[in-house]
DNA sequence: ATACGACCTCCAGCTACTGTAGGTTCAAGA
DNA sequence: TCTTGAACCTACAGTAGCTGGAGGTCGTAT
């Protein structure tokens, strides 16, 4: 049987995130000392590890709760947990591509930058003119 | 002299956002009509545009502020400026990699996916056990 | 005069935690 | 057995950066 701050050690969470977790639903009521205090078993620590490491992946919560519920029906079909994972690697994937956007944008800001007065400054002239910029960012975010 | 609405409109800008920012203080209190509704001018509209391109380029509220101090300030060195700049570019390069880490790790979980049940499910099984993975993902968020 | 959209303030909610206050439990050492 | 101190408990507030809603007022066109 684990304390909190064990099972938080083992599975580099911190004590909050865990109690966090267990109020949103996404890990079961533990059982209790006589104290009333938590105490975790073996399944407690793999179902919080699942979560970290799909956070850790940049799935979120939601997502998440979908997946520990395919995990917990092995006879559904996979094509669902597969079609989560398509979804983040999306995202993903036009998060990087925005993203380098921006880099592309910075630098030019940064090199063009001679080092005077902010009055001729380039990286705040950039900012003031959208104009000068190469790229479509719209978005925001990042 | 615009409504908010039309300032709105010529930013890009939701009217909640343009309200947040006066509270917050990036943007300074308007005028106001005869009956309390706020009325901007050009010097508003620039303000707010610089605002909101250096968000699309990731540029924290915070980084905004200090930038728009220099900005209103054309005598003081450009370098501060710069170093605000390169500090975003350098986290927008850091976050690049981190999500180029996770687009490895999730290609390989959906391609390995052969879309039987979830008992043998790929994508749940790198989840599960994070020993599979070829990358160090450590840090949490992407 | 009236209708209607745009405006106003205030407040709650979003994600995914994190931190704090004020109090209790547990386990080790004297 | 008693005491100490770390770890635990609940409850609530705060973080970034907005977004949305309720309930009421303003502005302007007809």
């Amino acid at each position: 049987m684990l304390t909190i701050g064990t099972l938080a050690k083992k599975t580099g969470t911190k004590v909050q995130t865990i109690r966090y977790y267990e109020q949103i639903g996404l890990l079961p009521e533990p059982g209790r000392s006589s104290g009333g205090q938590r105490r975790y078993g073996d399944a407690e620590l793999d179902r919080l590890s699942f979560v970290r490491h799909a956070r850790q992946l940049g799935f979120s919560l939601e997502a998440i709760r979908e997946l520990l519920d395919l995990s917990d029906h092995p006879d559904k079909s996979c094509a669902e947990a597969d079609a989560i994972a398509r979804r983040q690697l999306k995202q993903v994937e036009q998060r990087i591509a925005r993203l380098e956007a921006l880099q592309t944008e910075l630098k030019r800001m940064v090199h063009e930058c001679s080092g005077g007065h902010t009055a001729d400054c380039r990286v705040l002239e950039v900012l003031r003119d959208h104009s000068e910029c190469l790229t479509n960012h719209e978005e925001i975010g990042g």
